[in-house]
DNA sequence: TAAGTGATCTCT
DNA sequence: GAGATCACTTAA
């Protein structure tokens, strides 16, 4: 039982997809080989009155992916060394992102991305097999009782409102 | 706890 | 063009 993540499932609050991708499943494809991870962890990052997200000072080359269609990969490059992998939610034009934290085995953003070889090549890409990165529903149900909400992290930066939006998610262990 | 790292953005 | 910033990780 799988089945594709299409772009109506990202097409909505950004609330509701971040907390419904826990459980669903990353899959990345390296030439022959499938590598599948479970979503274990994610944030939110919810438009342009956002001030922890890119998009709250308006649309920049960097940011444009924010402002496109949902089911799309948003990917940059921070502290000069790290990948961020994020995909859009919401209508066009209205930026709105979920932050893939962690996945399975590896926690930590920036580890996700190095593990998986994911780079600027997939920035702007859609969510589908072509792409060879894409999110699958396997049928996997996580327990209302086994989410866990807390702000975000590492956005101490956006003033005390923003930072402590409780807008990540994760799996209990 | 602090350093490493470099693209991006905001001033000149 | 220069300077500051930054959705992180690792090694102490």
């Amino acid at each position: 039982m799988k089945r594709l993540l299409f772009q109506g499932f990202f097409d909505r609050p950004v609330l509701e997809v971040a907390e419904g991708l826990l459980g669903k499943v990353l899959v990345h494809r390296r030439g022959k080989t499938l590598l599948h991870c479970i979503i274990t962890e994610v944030e939110a990052y919810d438009g342009p009155e956002d001030k922890a997200s890119h998009a709250h000072r308006g649309r920049t080359k960097r940011n444009a992916p924010m402002f496109g269609p949902a089911g799309h990969w948003y990917v940059y490059l921070v502290y000069g060394m790290h990948w961020m992998l994020n995909i859009i939610t919401g209508p066009v034009g209205y930026p709105a992102a979920v932050l893939i934290r962690g996945v399975g085995e590896w926690n930590g953003p920036g580890k996700l991305t190095r593990a998986l070889n994911i780079d600027q090549s997939f920035d702007a890409q859609r969510a589908v097999k072509e792409t060879g990165l894409w999110i699958e529903d396997r049928g996997i149900v996580v327990p209302k009782s086994a989410i866990r909400h807390t702000k975000r992290i590492g956005v101490d930066y956006a003033g005390v409102v923003w930072a402590k939006k409780p807008y990540r998610f994760h799996i209990l262990a």
